[in-house]
Parts: structure tokens; sequence; C-alpha cells
DNA sequence: CCAGAATGAGACATCAACGTCTCATCTGAT
DNA sequence: ATCAGATGAGACGTTGATGTCTCATTCTGG
């Protein structure tokens, strides 16, 4: 059944997103599991491994379908962005922490593909003169990534109520930590 | 000699921030010893890590130290914070991925202080409407510390360059991804 | 109720990293 | 030149995680 990588896969996460070292018996009983049928679901760490970092860029996408950030108002747009990605938080921090699965090239070129998107978006914003020119695209689109993972974490260890979170992210992102002094 | 420590110490801080399960042989290799010298430096890996995360912050607390963030108008002190750490900020960088230090009370206690400190920072400046309300002083603090890590893994991969980095971070921080309408 | 499949528990071998050791080589001071 | 100390290279046993196996138990469909 589906339902069972499915739901495996979601209790991976939920464990190698705060530690990426976990052993197998960790996730196992994680999934409420055992450590055999872990193995008989998936032929190894390293494909298990290789199954989160290519579902957390599949919801990625996806998020990135549903916002339509090529579409509209380039503000909208990455406040679309971060309420789709927002819930996905942890899947994106793990895939933040996981330099290792970049090796794979298949993974790599569709990481690619969403990363020039969501740069994409920034550079839309620059040019009709909605985000600031004197930071990069690149590096807003770094900070962005940055700051969603920074959320996952914080969620997932409890620092930051989940209902808060992509307001506090949106805000901080969008208007930075300074009072606007004429609004 | 303290020389060899430090410049050890320096070494396995720009591989361990990128990756912390590397081995000890990588780390050696990248500290132009052998691995049987990193054993004789350092009792074992555990002691390494320890000795790091230490040094990364006592750094960050004599970064602290110089910005005066307790003294003046907030928004200068956390532009003088940001210059003072980002020189560190691979070191920042290791210190967010590694919450494994944190078994060790020596080590909690520090990192507790200093955290208090930058939250005191951003309370402080909330209480003197420089900074936003809307925004918990809490996730100013974790956002700071979100950003100044993917500042120091931008850094270090190239995708930032390193004399862009403090202005960068400090603009995106505090004024956000909108251009200002009016000022 | 029964047969077959799926699962859990655990044993077992394998392998990689770690920690310790020895020995040859190199360096530097006298 | 010589000797003491430091270093590099590598061997070796230990440890822990992994991958594979078997077997008893449970679940499921007929």
């Amino acid at each position: 059944m589906a339902t069972d990588r499915d739901s495996v896969l979601e209790a991976a996460v939920g464990v190698l997103s705060r530690r990426p070292t976990a052993h197998l018996d960790e996730i196992a009983r994680a999934a409420g599991i055992s450590r055999a049928t872990l193995h008989r679901i998936f032929p190894g760490r390293e494909a298990l491994i290789r199954e989160v970092g290519a579902t957390g860029l599949r919801r990625f996408a996806a998020a990135l379908d549903t916002a339509e950030i090529e579409t509209g108002d380039p503000e909208a747009a990455l406040r679309r962005l971060i309420e789709a990605v927002v819930p996905d938080a942890a899947l994106c921090a793990f895939l933040a922490g996981e330099n290792q699965l970049y090796d794979d090239p298949e993974i790599n070129e569709l990481w690619e593909v969403q990363d020039a998107r969501v740069r994409g978006l920034f550079l839309r914003g620059q040019q009709l003169g909605v985000f600031r020119i004197e930071l990069s695209a690149g590096w807003l689109s770094e900070a962005f990534f940055d700051l969603v993972a920074g959320v996952g974490w914080a969620v997932q260890d409890g620092r930051l109520a989940p209902r808060d979170s992509a307001f506090s992210l949106a805000e901080l992102l969008l208007g930075g930590a300074l009072r606007r002094k004429s609004e």
C-alpha cells in the first residue's frame, strides 16, 4: 500500500529533520514498525534518505505550483508561497541540512529548478520595483530558505507556535525587524 | 603550542560546519596533520566537537561584548553585532546545526546566556519603539541566528561575497525584502 | 476455520569509523 | 653530528550501525 510508504516517510521526516544521523531503529520506532519491515519497504538507509529528499522536493514544487508564484503581484505571490510551504517547513529544514542528497543528479536537478523558480520570483519583484534592489535576488532567495528551515526547527522544538509561523516568516522576510516610521 | 590547537580548530570548523558527520580523517587532512597527531591534540572526537563548540561560543560572546549590544540605539547595536559576528559566521552555522552539544551542561549554560543577551537586545529595541512588536523577540532572535548561519554557509560555498555578507544580513534583517515606498 | 501473507523479534555477519599502538622519519637545539 | 621530541604512516582490536537471515506470531481473505 502507498499509505504505508507515506506514513513511514512522514515519520522519518519528523526524526531526520531534527537529527539527520538518527539510527534506523529510531526511525522504525517512530513509524510504529519494526526495523525488519522498514528494510522491507526501503532497501536501505540511503534509499530511505533519498525518498525523503525526493518527497520533500516534490512537496516544495507542489507548494510553488499552488502558490502560482509566477503570477500577479510578487509580494502577494511570496505571501502565498509562505502559506503553502510552512506546513512542510520541517521537510525543508531537512533538505537544507542534508547536502549529501545533492550528490544524486536527479535530485540535484529537481532542486536547481525549484531554486531557480524562487530566485525568479525575487528577480521579478525587483524588476517591478516591489523588492529592494540593494540585495541580490540570490541572497533574498537564500534568506527565504534559511528562514523556512528556521521556522521548521523552531516549530518542531516548540519555540514557535505553528499558527504564528506563516505570519512571523512573512512579516520578517518582507518587512524586516525595523518598525516602519511612516505608514 | 596554542597555535596548533587553534589552527586545527579553525580547520575543523571549516569542515564540520558543512558536514557535522565528517570523519576524523577528513578533519585531519583539512588541518594538514595526520590522524595520529589529531588524536594527540584531542583525546577523541567528542572532545574535538566540544572544543569547537566552546570556541564558537567564546567567540560569539566576545562579539557580543565588542559590539556592546546593551548600550545605545538598538538598531546601531544590532548593526555592530552583525559586523562583529559575520567573520565567525561559519562557526555559528556549526553551533546552529549541532544541537548535540547541548547535552553538555557547561556549554548549554554558556549558550543560554548568549541567547538571552541577543533576545534582550531585541526586547530592548521593541520597548524603545525601534523594533516591531508584532514579531516576538524570541522569533527575531531565532531569525537572527538562522540568517547568520545562512550567511556562513553561503560564504563558504561561494554563493555570497564575504565583503557583502554583513551588509546583506543587516539590511535584510532590519529592513526586510520590501522596498520602502516613502523614506 | 484455514491457508497464505505480513509483521515483529532477534540472531548473525559485515563494514566502517574510532581509539590505541608501534615504528620509521623528520625537525630542531645543543 | 647527535640526541630528544614530534610527526606521519599504518596495523590492529573494538565498537556500533547496518543489512540479511530465520522463526514465531499475527493479520487477512476465502
